[in-house]
DNA sequence: GGCAAGTATCTCGCTGAGCGAGGTAATAAT
DNA sequence: ATTATTACCTCGCTCAGCGAGATACTTGCC
């Protein structure tokens, strides 16, 4: 046991058991945050999702979103129910192909979104600033390379 | 819009970014995985939990594995009762504290832990062998400085 | 010792997220 | 024009997790 954890030391298993951590953390303060706004971990999720394609200036779709989320149809309904009972998106239907269904996200989710994620941006760039700018390309580079790990993995 | 998403990139909002896509790439693999082997993602993490837990050299109990899943004592003895039911976990009754339960894992659970975090974890060290120790170093300080701004965060 | 307060876990009943199956409307293919 | 495909929704169900409360044991105080 002991030695097992030598070994460990010595491959760097402490950097892994490290980001487990850190996942599980963000996890967690992500249920938390999600409760306290009478809200549950899939709609934060769903939030994250429609807020990044915004930005990415990709329209959002029922189907999109359902596909990102891991959530068959019946369950993406469900979930732009909720959210649309909220008021945090609108249903526009798409006027070329009337079959599909946008999604246009309210200003207030976006609000949602900055108050949850503000403050952890700007720690986590507060973070970033006592690194070299070497040093924030060898992170960069960890980050990406363990994104592609991932999803090889889960093929 | 452009000369925000300019003065993102100059702040290190990409690194932000794909901190989070990452984040929400683990997770959809790890509920992949769970589905996959019949359980749900908290069974999953409940996994995760006691194998730490068992790597440390801490005991677990029912109260302890609930505060860490965020999760309240029926749905704790519920969520044991499945792990039960397949056999990844036993109850035992503390000697010295007999209103506690002790929950021991079965080395199934362990090979199961292993199958899904064995080959993420290869690629993540093969990864890391491409960098050099004190990129390594960097890493290793900005996980843990993520870490604790999560964590402080959540309060 | 004996009684109150505290702690650890479990039981019961319920809500609701998400699934499978199947339906409707619009578009595309032959 | 008919058939296939795509995009979304509806219906009925299962079961994870919650709140409230019960139970069993331990600890503190007189």
């Amino acid at each position: 046991m002991a030695k097992q954890q030598a070994a460990d030391e010595a491959a760097g298993m402490d950097l892994v058991h490290l980001l487990r951590e850190v996942t599980v953390r963000l996890d967690l303060a992500g249920a938390r945050f999600a409760g306290r706004n009478g809200l549950h971990p899939t709609d934060l999720r769903a939030l994250i999702s429609l807020l990044d394609a915004a930005r990415a200036g990709e329209q959002s779709t029922p189907g999109r979103l359902g596909d990102r989320l891991g959530l068959n149809s019946a369950g993406t309904t469900a979930l732009i129910d909720r959210l649309e009972r909220l008021g945090l998106l609108r249903r526009v239907r798409d006027t070329r192909d009337r079959r599909r269904v946008l999604l246009e996200v309210d200003d207030r989710a976006l609000a949602l979104g900055q108050s949850f994620f503000g403050p952890l941006i700007d720690r986590t760039l507060a973070l970033l600033a006592t690194f070299e700018a070497d040093e924030q390309a060898a992170i960069r580079r960890f980050l990406s390379g363990l994104g592609e790990a991932v999803t090889e993995e889960g093929a």
